[in-house]
DNA sequence: CCTACCGATCGGTAGG
DNA sequence: CCTACCGATCGGTAGG
């Protein structure tokens, strides 16, 4: 399928709707009513509600791990101490949801609503993902740069914590994208870092 | 709607499915085969899904206000320092997170699906507990106890990742309950308090 | 708790 | 992108 304007706003439609009522309470008929045109309209340029909420998906899946490459390369890979690289994915992920809430609320939330095959598939990427995290928190334990945490629970602790801004951040609001970034990646660092006293 | 052993099985039955399934995504006929009966037969049991729904929100909202209340006292409430009272408040609801996942996880995600009366009355009490944890932070910001973080950012970071728990634990796994609340409290008040070296 | 049934809506197709 | 339509399923009611 390929990508056109009218595609995209299909999918930007399915995303806020799927933000507020979830795949399941959102109708194709209400994606449609969104842009104006008829329910069975919407089969011109998807093949179906599944095919959409895959692509939302997939495409988000797509810019969390893209952010996080970028995020380690820039801060020097390994070279660089895990408090470093830990603040560099946190402020990554940060961005990347609150860049885009509806996309990012569907890949949060709506991705358990994918057939079997791609969830499984999606499982498989979201774990590769947040491996990444505690890779970084088991090499801080290790150096003893952060506290002796469970590197497996702290990385679901602060990733949830992360994907959790999806459902109170507005960014209309007091606290802008930049300065929730800024906060976020403070609160995170802390969270796992080693008492001062300590090292 | 009197309180029975069936009433309780139903909502049993629909807590788990509404985890896995979300509300829209669940039927009524979902929810009767659980229990091996007819779909209409429940309504000889309940007066709509919605009705079952705002049971379990309902109920989940008293058991987190009452263990926040219990454990506030049994810290000796302001009597007792931030970081306690802290403590306090994310151990007693880690608790009753773990202690009901399905029922938590229902009242974390489907709150949204109430009719809008309900939406909004529960909206508020969801406000009320929230602002418990920002009366605390705020106020060892001002001893200096913890970091100097922003209270309303700070608490909803803390509140999402221990919500957050209900998406990834599993209480069979490598990590007992037990020991997850007292991971989950560590890195919680790790999060808010200060260095060590500045107080 | 059952059978039988209701109108409304669902995702999707046919044919233009 | 439209009209017209499909079978399936939805939440819920009637009457036992």
């Amino acid at each position: 399928m390929v990508e056109t304007t009218r595609r995209r706003e299909i999918e930007d439609a399915a995303s806020s709707l799927f933000r507020e009522h979830g795949y399941s309470g959102t109708s194709v008929r209400d994606i449609a009513r969104a842009l104006d045109i008829q329910g069975a309209s919407l089969y011109a340029h998807v093949t179906s509600k599944q095919d959409v909420l895959w692509s939302i998906v997939d495409k988000a899946a797509d810019r969390f791990e893209a952010a996080a490459d970028a995020a380690l390369l820039g801060v020097g890979g390994s070279r660089s101490g895990p408090g470093s690289r830990m603040d560099a994915l946190v402020r990554a992920h940060v961005r990347v949801v609150v860049d885009d809430l509806e996309r990012a609320s569907v890949f949060v939330h709506d991705w358990r609503s994918l057939s079997v095959g791609r969830r499984v598939e999606m499982l498989a990427r979201r774990d590769a993902y947040e491996a990444r995290f505690r890779a970084i928190i088991a090499d801080g334990v290790a150096t003893g740069a952060f506290a002796p945490v469970d590197p497996v629970v702290a990385a679901s602790y602060v990733l949830t914590a992360l994907n959790g801004i999806v459902a109170w951040y507005r960014p209309d609001g007091r606290v802008s994208p930049a300065t929730l970034v800024e906060i976020y990646t403070d609160l995170s660092r802390r969270a796992v870092r080693a008492r001062a006293t300590e090292h």
